[in-house]
DNA sequence: ATTTATATCTTTTTT
DNA sequence: AGATATAAAT
């Protein structure tokens, strides 16, 4: 048992340990899923079957690469090991026993942007006031019910949240609960929530399907613990309860899905519910310099809800922690590509080594410029993914149709596309009509007739026949061969191939790659199951860490903190250090305390390996309009001993005016980021520097001049008398502008 | 029904 | 800046 060389006391314990409860505490960089793995293939080396196994990651690229790992000390047969995300590995199971639910197994899954829409046609037509209804506030009160498990009639039961709801005057919440809830199971569709909320409720009436799974799963694991909700949290207890083989991986300190319904409870919980547990705590960080390690643990110390531990190092001191001052977004940028060049030459490191880490997907854009200035490769992990390009959606919503006729959202984006002169009020007669019958989505449009005789009929006549063409290529073809027949028949290929746009290319590729992929999973020997049905349910639950086909490996990583959990680099940047941005406005508006940001800080912090740099911006445009920031004050936290500050000054200041580090210092850029066409007559104008008498050129009215500028609220509005038009009032923000220099 | 212009609003993290 | 809603024009 070899692999068993070179693991600690606890680590050791916590692979042998493979009976009864078990929770392992695993502190930053404490070889967690090194023990993770070894476990299980401990459990295959000594004879349990594979498919007596269960373990639940949190990503599906977490769970790939254990399996790969795995793979290496047992061969092959680590493949039957059951592991992936919670949503996956019980879509898998939803979609075998779909019919116990009042499903059929080929439901679609709702991905938040087809949550968000049913809920505005539901506003809509209740006519409810969607300013007080807010669709993400909305869908958030929903979710978090289901995440609490709360059922449809146990919240419009409940006085408590009734009560709740009314103070945020909101008092049709529960009957929007219902009506979402109507409509989800009209479309035979699920939301994420469903997946889970849904496998509690098999599990709970369906004694035997739940006694199924109880004797299949023998071993129970779950990694990253602390961001399980109590959903979550019930489906693995009811699944282990009779075995009570179950072991969960976790550290307090890392617990950053809050807003997600994840509850840090979950693990003081599980102490009351298993008597019997074994705890282990892996106390020992093998990833980070001393200075990293300390300079994080400074940190999370300050919060007040925490199970203690001491997280310690053997490794070396390392180098302080640096910090950067920019002084716009752009300088950011611009400071941590020479950084990263310089530090690469100087200790010949690969680009992989280096990771961008930063609070929102909005602040990636500085870095991508810098970067793609100076030629360094970089890749962007989550942000605007590829599912998540519209061709790629209106593809997909097509397949989702054939798959399920009552998917009243892909409805909605396909019944119009390409144009059939079928509006938005036509298919909001549609689905009220199908409502009103008491009958399905697909039942309005097939007998479109009988139900809504009319000018618009042949049309929806039309598309219904398209559908059920194919439909039959579906029932005789692999995905990949209905997917092509789909794109080619739909007329979507079309439409993209005409556009010669440069966009219009990258569109058409985006398809053609999404076939591929298609096809990649079709000849792939580990699905088992080759339908369309079947790939449109893997894909609708990729992370946004797992939908990347980059083969080129040797890349900067850029990412949020919440996408960096679970990885490591050897040098880490974490940027937009400041007040508002990290920690976040809405954190310090809602005055909840700031103990989930702090924790955030700290696994940014905690990616690190050798290196850690933070920066900082003086300026950054926020909705087009440059503000001044001020340094976070997480800044302070930081125990001064392991970061290289400015000792003259004290607090915030000494953060402020810590060196710039740079190989060529320069200048902020002046001009405004959006306006740049140099020519002999004309300047970049900065409309906000526009004053009476100037003269203009505006690409549709032509030559004007400047009558008036008017400051209102935020915005500047301007008189100008155009030369051919007449006078027109123009809003500074949004005109298209030249000023005329002569 | 669809396109185009203009006004208004946005304010995190993700399965 | 970018997305979305509303109004006006085609």
């Amino acid at each position: 048992m070899d692999y068993l060389e070179g693991l600690n006391e606890p680590q050791r314990e916590a692979v042998l340990q493979t009976e009864g409860p078990l929770m392992i505490i695993a502190g930053a960089g404490s070889g967690k899923t090194r023990v993770l793995t070894y476990r299980i293939a401990h459990l295959i080396y000594h004879g349990v079957d594979p498919f007596n196994i269960l373990a639940l990651t949190f990503t599906n690229k977490a769970a790939a690469e254990m399996r790969q790992r795995i793979e290496k000390v047992v061969g092959t047969e680590s493949r039957n090991v059951w592991m992936g995300t919670f949503h996956s590995i019980f879509a898998r199971i939803l979609r075998i026993e779909a019919d116990k639910i009042g499903y059929s197994r080929d439901f679609s899954i709702y991905d938040t942007d087809d949550s968000k829409s049913l809920i505005r046609s539901i506003l809509k037509e209740l006519s409810l006031d969607d300013k007080i209804y807010r669709v993400g506030g909305v869908l958030g009160r929903i979710s978090g019910a289901k995440n609490r498990l709360v059922s449809v009639n146990e919240y419009l039961r409940n006085t408590t949240i009734q009560a709740d709801d009314e103070a945020n005057r909101m008092p049709e919440m529960g009957r929007l609960y219902k009506i979402y809830q109507d409509r989800l199971r009209k479309s035979n569709a699920m939301d994420f929530d469903d997946l889970l909320f849904n496998t509690n409720v098999l599990f709970r009436d369906h004694v035997a399907v739940l006694n199924k799974y109880q004797q299949k799963f023998k071993y129970v694991m779950v990694d990253e613990f602390q961001d399980t909700n109590i959903s979550q949290y019930l489906i693995t207890r009811k699944l282990a309860a009779v075995h009570q083989n179950i072991c969960v991986v976790g550290d307090d300190a890392q617990s950053i899905y809050a807003f997600r319904g994840a509850d840090i409870q979950n693990i003081l919980n599980f102490e009351k519910d298993y008597p019997d547990l074994k705890v282990i705590k892996l106390e020992q960080n093998y990833r980070s310099t001393q200075n990293i390690v300390k300079a994080a643990n400074s940190v999370i110390n300050k919060n007040k809800a925490q199970l203690r531990k001491n997280v310690w190092t053997e490794n070396i001191e390392g180098p302080l922690i640096d910090l950067i001052k920019a002084s716009s977004d752009n300088e950011e940028g611009n400071l941590i590509a020479n950084s990263i060049f310089e530090e690469k030459m100087n200790n010949s490191l690969r680009n992989s080594d280096f990771a961008i880490l930063y609070r929102t997907n909005a602040q990636s854009r500085a870095f991508e410029e810098a970067l793609r200035r100076r030629n360094i490769k970089y890749r962007i992990i989550g942000g605007v993914s590829f599912y998540q390009r519209k061709e790629i959606k209106d593809l997909i919503a097509y397949l989702r149709f054939t798959v399920n006729q009552n998917d009243e959202e892909a409805f909605k984006r396909i019944i119009n596309l390409p144009k059939r002169g079928i509006g938005e009020s036509t298919v909001a007669k549609i689905v009220v009509t199908a409502d009103e019958n008491n009958i399905n989505l697909w039942e309005v449009v097939s007998k479109v007739q009988q139900f809504m005789p009319g000018r618009l009929a042949a049309p929806i006549d039309n598309f219904s026949t398209l559908i059920k063409s194919f439909k039959v290529i579906a029932n005789q073809k692999d995905a990949f061969e209905t997917a092509t027949h789909v794109a080619k028949n739909s007329g979507l290929l079309k439409d993209l191939h005409e556009d010669k746009t440069v966009e219009g290319l990258a569109r058409y590729e985006n398809v053609q790659e999404l076939l591929n992929a298609i096809k990649e999973f079709v000849d792939n020997p580990e699905n088992e199951d080759k339908t369309l049905s079947s790939f449109l349910q893997s894909v609708s639950l990729l992370t946004s860490a797992d939908d990347e086909k980059d083969t080129d490996t040797d890349k900067i990583t850029l990412m949020t903190i919440h996408a960096a959990k679970g990885l490591e680099f050897k040098h880490v940047y974490i940027v937009g250090m400041e007040e508002d941005l990290f920690p976040s406005q809405m954190m310090l508006a809602s005055r909840a305390d700031l103990e989930e940001e702090r924790r955030l800080f700290y696994v940014a912090i905690t990616r690190a390996e050798k290196k850690l740099t933070l920066a900082f911006a003086e300026t950054r445009y926020k909705f087009g309009r440059l503000k001044t920031c001020e340094p976070s004050r997480f800044l302070n936290e930081i125990d001064p001993a392991f970061i290289r500050m400015d000792k003259s000054l004290n607090g915030r200041e000494a953060a402020a005016a810590t060196l710039v580090k740079s190989m060529t210092p320069r200048k902020p850029t002046v001009v405004p980021a959006n306006l740049h066409t140099p020519s002999q007559d004309f300047v970049p104008s900065d409309t906000s520097q526009l004053t009476g008498g100037m003269k203009v050129e505006h690409p549709k009215f032509g030559f004007g001049i400047v009558k008036d500028v008017e400051v209102q609220g935020n915005d500047k509005k301007a008189r100008i008398d155009f030369e051919k038009v007449g006078e027109k009032t123009l809003l500074l923000s949004f005109a298209k502008l030249k000023i005329h220099t002569n």
